[in-house]
DNA sequence: ATGCTGACGTCGC
DNA sequence: CGCGACGCCAGCA
């Protein structure tokens, strides 16, 4: 079954349909993917993203609480936040503002295929 | 080859 | 209600 596809390519796959100006979690990424309490994995993906050749939007997930919390990784810092910031969103304290109104939940958006 | 850490989240006490 | 520990998978030392 194709059902033992890489974790990480599911992620990347997810992660590239979120529409811009809309943000997601990891968590909300696990859940779908049916790993619920794998969530550090979907963060780990978030890693090999930049290793892979697929531009992965990194940048619009986010943790529960709409935190950047993996700015630190991004080339720059202030990359992740800048870009949130170009799509609409306020960041405060590195946090993103309305988290909520631009939160965009996969297994709400995207139909089981 | 083995063990620890790591971009989170949930459960337990 | 607040804090702590565990779980998951993969990459790296």
């Amino acid at each position: 079954m194709d059902s033992k596809r890489d974790f990480f390519q599911d992620v990347f796959e997810v992660v590239e349909l979120i529409p811009k100006g809309r943000v997601t979690s990891y968590g909300a990424i696990a859940k779908y993917l049916g790993a619920a309490k794998s969530s550090r994995v979907v963060g780990w993906a978030m890693n090999a993203s930049h290793k892979s050749q697929l531009q992965i939007p990194a940048h619009r997930v986010v943790n529960r609480l709409g935190m950047l919390s993996g700015k630190m990784h991004f080339s720059n810092p202030d990359e992740m936040e800048n870009r949130l910031k170009e799509e609409g969103h306020l960041i405060v304290k590195d946090q993103i503002q309305n988290f909520s109104s631009v939160f965009w939940d996969p297994s709400l958006e995207i139909e089981k295929l």
